[in-house]
DNA sequence: TTGCGGATTAGACTCATTCTAACCGAATGG
DNA sequence: CCATTCGGTTAGAATGAGTCTAATCCGCAA
């Protein structure tokens, strides 16, 4: 289930506010403690059912407030496929996402650096990129949903 | 402007259509006219309002359709940017895309197997993909809109 | 204690896309 | 020939994710 933020989830969430001159709220507390309960991608409706749990008074805006400062301030990562839902990601990590056909599950893949540079090497001279995204689309075998 | 089909062309969309037992007609080679005529990745309403000017009667839901068709047997390809409309690319090859952050044109951006290789090579065991979506997002110089 | 500014809230709104039901027109077949 | 069928087209209604608005809340500083 839900638990609490560890000290150091807390302090990151903290730094990464603040930093950008925000402040930590209970509200954004809840829905970062969310994202890093369960790391399955969820949806904002996801986030904001979750949350609901732990903060029943919790506006479905506010989920959207709170997801958007924190894409702003780096600590999470939308994931878009075709025109579903945009879902939420906090791994940092460059990696790409692989969106099985049947369970419509994403998981994380891994991206080693030398593969980001050999994409970075095809942009023909005046294309200047800072963000790069990649993004698989079939059947996995794997099942289990990569929770925390 | 906006010319007609040539041959090869119309041959391409016939045959297209017919093998998936669809029927040509005056809208859908309208609509696949347009799509030829200015590669821009024109989205639904663009593409809508280009080829009203060729047969005015045309309807956004019939352009809806007629790209719907496309794209399931294969004439061409959906682009998807973060949750923007939907454009559409009549280039079959494979190719990444390029989205400039200042004027929000798309450019194509050729995409070598062997690139296209070691991407399919860092997915872990268990995974099997058929599309890959590469999308980078950035700044260029390059201004012509790479009409056909 | 008052006032300020950022955060939260409910609900209205937008807009791309999808759905629905009526209509059209070419091909089929009686 | 005419009726039927069936894919395609059409206008407009419906959907739904996301955004906007205006009111309220709350912590802090004057």
């Amino acid at each position: 289930m839900i638990q609490n933020l560890t000290e150091h989830d807390r302090e990151h969430l903290q730094e990464a506010l603040v930093k950008s001159g925000q402040k930590v709220t209970p509200q954004r507390e809840a829905v970062f403690t969310v994202l890093l309960a369960q790391r399955d991608h969820p949806t904002v409706d996801e986030v904001f059912h979750r949350a609901r749990e732990v903060m029943p008074g919790l506006s479905l805006a506010t989920v959207y407030n709170c997801l958007e400062t924190f894409v702003g301030c780096g600590l999470v990562r939308q994931v878009n496929h075709e025109r579903e839902s945009t879902r939420y990601c906090p791994n940092l990590a460059p990696h790409a996402h692989f969106r099985d056909k049947e369970t419509g599950r994403v998981h994380d893949i891994e991206l080693p650096s030398e593969v980001i540079k050999s994409l970075r090497s095809i942009l023909p001279p005046g294309f200047d990129s800072d963000v790069i995204e990649i993004s698989f689309h079939g059947r996995s075998q794997i099942k289990e949903s990569s929770s925390n």
